[in-house]
RNA sequence: GCGCCAGUAGCUCAGUCGGACAGAGCAGCGGCCUUCUAAGCCGCGGGUCGUGGGUUCGAGUCCCGCCUGGCGCGCCA
């Protein structure tokens, strides 16, 4: 349409020419100006040497006239501005409530498989406050993904083998010992917490003092990856949280798939063996040092990072259309590298697609708390999830943008849970199925199809209400699209702040008014509660109908 | 030292591929329940967008330097 007027000003002589640079049309941030606004005259100015304002103005001239706006100015340094007509906007949201989910929930992922993998905690300990985080951020974005039509598969990769998990065996069977009586030494680096005690004591329970002499420690580890795990289940479970596929380290090798990588590297002169480890070459790869790949001594175990990159082969190979890792900040250098040896393997990464969250800093009366999961000076997520609940948990933990640190204060998360914005949002429900309670009382039904709700009836209030439901497709896509999920929350928030103010006003009443205007109103209260209904689901978050 | 992320109101944070006077919640002060839920609403005060340059008709947003904080730079994961 402005295309057109365009090339009419170019024609009729008064614009040297149609625009090169390209323009936008999109709604303002400040809705007074209009409900569309396009910046065409401002990028055109400098080559046509005019002001802004005149150019926006000679287009303005030759918009035709259409019924679907109400009015067409020019703003601030040369904006044209759109409104529609009332008109226009009922039949939208006419159109919204025909088509139902297919309106909220956009199926650009039709046909797509995406695989989400995340969490990924290695069974060292009970899941922590910044575990959390990881988690509800995966899930929500796995949830954003299947209500959009793509075949979600979720996925936790834990690391089963190596030092780490030797360490957890060695702590344990220390434990185990002290409670048979035993002096023990416990490990230098070991894992302190009660966790381990409790382990211990489970196994004296089932076997006694049978493993006193046992000098192996793969009892004493499996039992600890067993114990913790069935803890780690737990968790998500409460957290609405569930996997599809578990994949390990020690499976993987296992299965050949990293001496097939190893296999590759070599033969691709990409290896090196020294100091009795085999080391990745950085210099060919652009890396900025060489990292060791298997290990010395008589095990010749892999390092972490060798199982790593046959994982994500294993990804690619898997036929997925998009490929998302949820990590921690600690991991990004570690992920680009594995990222560069899938590249210098000649592999499509494309479809790969990453989610980097910085860390969860806990404060706890005033003070931080630094947390490590060795020395158990930490706060679980079951105990975060005991004092504030599994709503509020969640919602806030999508309230920042992944990119920035969350900051938790325990204190403040306990004492002002009656006021977090998750209830806020959940209140504009429940009264929002209060009305509909109250109207079922009054014998009022909503009619069967929305070509008989008088939408004319409605104010520029409420047409205000619809204008930003039918934001809500473009959001989600949004979401998904740019892997943001905190924005939905954001949305949440302001559609129920929106709400409220109307719901506040005594002539704004839905029930106890004429028939027909209540309808119409009931209408839009139907639109606006299914909005917070799908918003809430795919945060995971309940939409109570009483509070 | 090098790399990544961040720096916006007293505090915690938004700000959608640069766009019109920079927003919200909390905290502070003052109002609003005879009528669909007051976990709500209304009003008031509060910011050199870390800092110095640059690009642009236009910069919180893009580029470069510097400062501050977090994370990483293990034969740990």
């Amino acid at each position: 349409m402005i295309d057109a007027a365009l090339v009419r000003a170019r024609v009729s002589g008064r614009l040297s020419q149609v625009a090169k640079a390209r323009f936008i049309v999109e709604p303002p941030k400040d809705p007074a100006h209009g409900d569309y606004a396009t910046n065409v005259a401002l990028v055109m100015a400098r080559d046509e040497g005019k002001p802004a304002r005149d150019v926006a103005a000679i287009i303005k001239g030759e918009l035709v006239a259409s019924d679907e706006f109400s009015e067409v100015n020019v703003g601030g340094p040369g904006f044209i501005n759109f409104r529609m007509a009332a008109k226009f906007w009922q039949s939208e949201l006419r159109r919204a409530a025909d088509a139902g989910e297919s309106f909220f929930l956009p199926k650009v992922g039709q046909g797509k498989k995406a695989q989400v993998e995340f969490l990924s905690a290695n069974p060292t300990g009970p899941l922590t406050v910044g575990h959390g985080r990881n988690a509800v951020l995966g899930d929500t974005i796995a949830r954003l993904y299947e209500a959009t039509g793509f075949e979600v598969t979720r996925e936790y990769y834990f690391n089963n083998g190596g030092r780490q998990m030797k360490l957890l065996g060695a702590s344990v069977r220390a434990r185990y010992l002290e409670a048979l009586g035993e002096k023990a030494s416990f490990p230098e680096e070991g894992y302190q917490g009660q966790y381990i005690r409790d382990i211990a004591a489970g196994l004296v329970a089932r076997h006694g003092g049978a493993l006193r002499d046992q000098t192996e420690l793969e009892p004493f580890r499996a039992a600890a990856e067993e114990a913790i795990f069935a803890d780690i289940h737990r968790t998500c479970e409460r957290l609405k949280i569930r996997f599809d596929v578990y994949t390990n380290e020690l499976d993987l090798i296992a299965q050949g798939k990293v001496a097939r990588v190893l296999a590759e590297l070599e033969r691709r002169g990409l290896l090196v063996e020294r100091d009795g480890a085999v080391w990745l070459r950085g210099e060919p790869l652009g890396l900025s040092k060489d990292e060791v790949l298997i290990r010395s001594g008589p095990d010749r175990e892999p390092t972490y990072r060798t199982p790593d990159i046959a994982y994500h082969i294993d990804k690619l190979a898997r036929g997925f259309d998009l490929v998302v890792g949820v990590f921690g900040a600690d991991h990004i250098a570690e992920h680009k590298t594995v990222i560069t040896v899938l590249k210098a393997l000649d592999l499509n990464i494309a479809p790969i697609r990453t989610v980097i969250y910085q860390f969860v800093t806990l404060t706890r009366a005033g003070q931080k708390v630094k947390m490590s999961t060795r020395k158990a000076n930490y706060v679980t997520l079951d105990e975060l999830i005991d004092e504030v609940g599994v709503d509020v948990v969640r919602f806030f933990f999508l309230l920042r943008k992944s990119d920035s640190h969350l900051d938790f204060d325990l204190e403040l998360a306990t004492r002002q849970a009656p006021e977090n914005p998750v209830f806020y949002v959940q209140y504009a429900h429940a009264r929002l199925a209060s009305v509909f309670r109250e109207a079922r009382k009054a014998g009022l039904a909503l009619p069967e199809g929305p070509e008989e709700v008088k939408l004319e009836l409605l104010s520029e209030e409420e047409i205000g209400l619809g204008k930003r439901i039918l934001r809500f497709p473009e959001l989600i896509i949004s979401c998904v699209e740019e892997l943001e999920p905190h924005r939905l929350p954001f949305y949440l928030i302001e559609l129920a702040a929106e709400f409220h103010r109307y719901y506040n006003k005594p002539v704004n009443r839905i029930i106890g008014v004429q028939t027909e205007l209540s309808r119409a109103r009931l209408f839009l209260a139907g639109l606006i509660k299914r909005t917070l209904v799908h918003g809430l689901t795919l945060l995971g978050v309940e939409a109570p109908e009483r509070m």
